[in-house]
DNA sequence: TAACCGCTTGACAACGTTGTCGGACCCCTC
DNA sequence: GAGGGGTCCGACAACGTTGTCAAGCGGTTA
């Protein structure tokens, strides 16, 4: 910017005007220091102006992995927000790690983000107590924080999404349905236990229900097991799209009838078509980025606890009746 | 740093040491040092770092979609290399949109990241020559610059694997094989379609090609031209991920031969299954990063390009016989 | 005793930008 | 011609950090 100014024959603080647009500054003037910088290739530091100014305009996104379509999906939404909002977004990939939650949420933070979007890995949110305090607003997104903690969250609306799963179940006349889902310490598959246990009532078996990593030997051992059992399951309720997906090709070819929580690219196409519940993680990733953005411009409401619906998409799979 | 300074009774420059853990302070100064850091909950502010040392620690990402899987696994990939490295990534996505993609790099400039990974979109580059003449590392991973600039590439085998597709359903008996991909100005377009072209030899025909969007009503529209015609495909060579799936949907039922260009979750669970050409992202984006990080390093010898291997991986879509 | 060494510490400038303030100049009015 | 108001411009300090350099101190050696 020196450079510019000197090469344009004004002061540095002129040059600063041009290149933000601030008024009070002579077309000719202007135009002789745009000339400057077109010549010289000059583009502004940012760490300088952010440094100077104190807003970054960058927002922190941490999600459990770019590579899972659900959150390959709100991350695409939240770029969108942000970017319209003249933002940049940093993300990262906490791979389901607390500790490496942390640490992205620590590394955004000494980056100065002016806000953070969370979707939590740990159960210990207190490391984000003092930068809460400074002001930096943070919305937790798909999982609520640990205890003690109180701000944003935009969630599903996940017990009822597996109370829609195996109330659409038992109207098709299957009273043995089995429940595969995540370690329960992750709330989202907590929450879809208790939904699935509370639509169940009476017929809840733990026998039925497995909460182990989605591998294909596991859940085709836990299957295996629950099949050999003397009132096996006729139906099987999977936790999330991972589970969904590793519990049809366990199955191979048996005929059970399968609901799965989280809608994917081909469930149309599979025969049967693969009936879900269905959540939209754009919305999600919207949502959550939105009233971030509300609370930047300085909303300082109580904080909002949004749930999104979630809804049950028929297909085929979730229809087929019991074996007589 | 001031603060934990005079609250540790120390100078600035002794609490910039103890953070950066650089020797030469006494073990119980720093010990004084770092209490008053956990008292005061400082953290170091990155930007004036940045701005005091050249170097960020970040490397920024430039790709076409992140909710396309192929872009997510690159990315994914790219962001373990990053950390490994201890660096941190910026990622944007240009959504196909030469003009998006240019700001993104720009955004990232000024963000004076250490190198960049781009998947261009545009044709014209040269926007980028000041920043290479400026020192920064560039490296373009699935698709090749414009014309005139000379920096490292990492891209599929695209014709070859085109070969290869449409060698494999010549070799199961088809002579009218059918091309749906995307507009040839994409670059992996082209050369598939120059490798579709290459295989078939004097069987090819123009009226089985189509290179529209991978919209559900065009490609339904084109297929339906194509199977109208005297001698219509008895195959279909899809030229990425959507087209497949597009072409999938719109075939519905259809006994069509099938092979698509990219692998995809559930390719294996579809009746029949889906032949595919392969390619692995997860490769491609480490391949890139790691050669940034070599140019980082200081790395000049002359641009690399580098072309991944693709294979076939044969599924039963690609063994169907034409009819007789 | 003087000179020297190693270890620890601090003063200071610089990175590139922007906010504040005041000065120079022109035009208009009294 | 004096005063007032507006427009345009520049000097300067400050943001928080780190690299450079030098100083203080205790111990060792000539």
């Amino acid at each position: 910017m020196k450079d510019v100014a000197s090469a344009a024959g004004v002061a540095l603080k002129t040059v600063s005007r041009v290149v933000n647009g601030e008024p009070g500054v002579h077309p000719a003037t202007a135009e002789r220091v745009r000339a400057a910088i077109d010549r010289l290739g000059y583009s502004r530091n940012e760490s300088a102006r952010v440094l100077r100014r104190g807003r970054t305009a960058t927002i922190g996104l941490v999600i459990e992995d770019v590579a899972d379509p659900f959150y390959s999906g709100l991350s695409r939404a939240v770029e969108e927000v942000v970017i319209d909002h003249g933002c940049l977004l940093l993300s990262g990939s906490s791979g389901e790690q607390p500790g490496r939650e942390r640490e992205l949420v620590e590394t955004f933070c000494a980056r100065r983000v002016d806000g953070l979007i969370v979707v939590p890995a740990g159960e210990d949110h207190t490391y984000l107590r003092s930068e809460l305090e400074a002001g930096t607003p943070v919305v937790f997104a798909d999982r609520p924080p640990g205890a003690g903690l109180d701000v944003d969250t935009v969630l599903a609306d996940n017990m009822s999404g597996a109370g829609q799963a195996v109330r659409h179940l038992l109207g098709h006349g299957h009273g043995r349905i089995a429940f595969l889902g995540d370690d329960p310490a992750i709330f989202t598959a907590a929450q879809r236990l208790q939904g699935y246990r509370a639509a169940l009532g009476g017929l809840y078996d733990e026998r039925l229900v497995s909460m182990r990593p989605p591998s294909l030997e596991t859940v085709r051992a836990d299957l295996a097991g629950m099949l050999a059992l003397d009132d096996p399951p006729t139906a099987v309720f999977a936790g999330n799209g991972r589970y969904t997906v590793t519990v049809l090709r366990a199955l191979a070819g048996r005929r059970l009838a399968l609901v799965g929580f989280d809608d994917f690219e081909l469930a149309d196409l599979l025969q049967p078509g693969v009936t879900v519940v269905a959540q939209d993680p754009s919305w999600m990733g919207r949502v959550a980025a939105e009233l971030l953005f509300r609370r930047l411009r300085g909303d300082v409401g109580p904080s909002e606890h949004i749930e999104l619906p979630v809804r049950l998409i028929p297909r085929g799979s979730g229809e087929r009746p019991p074996p007589r």
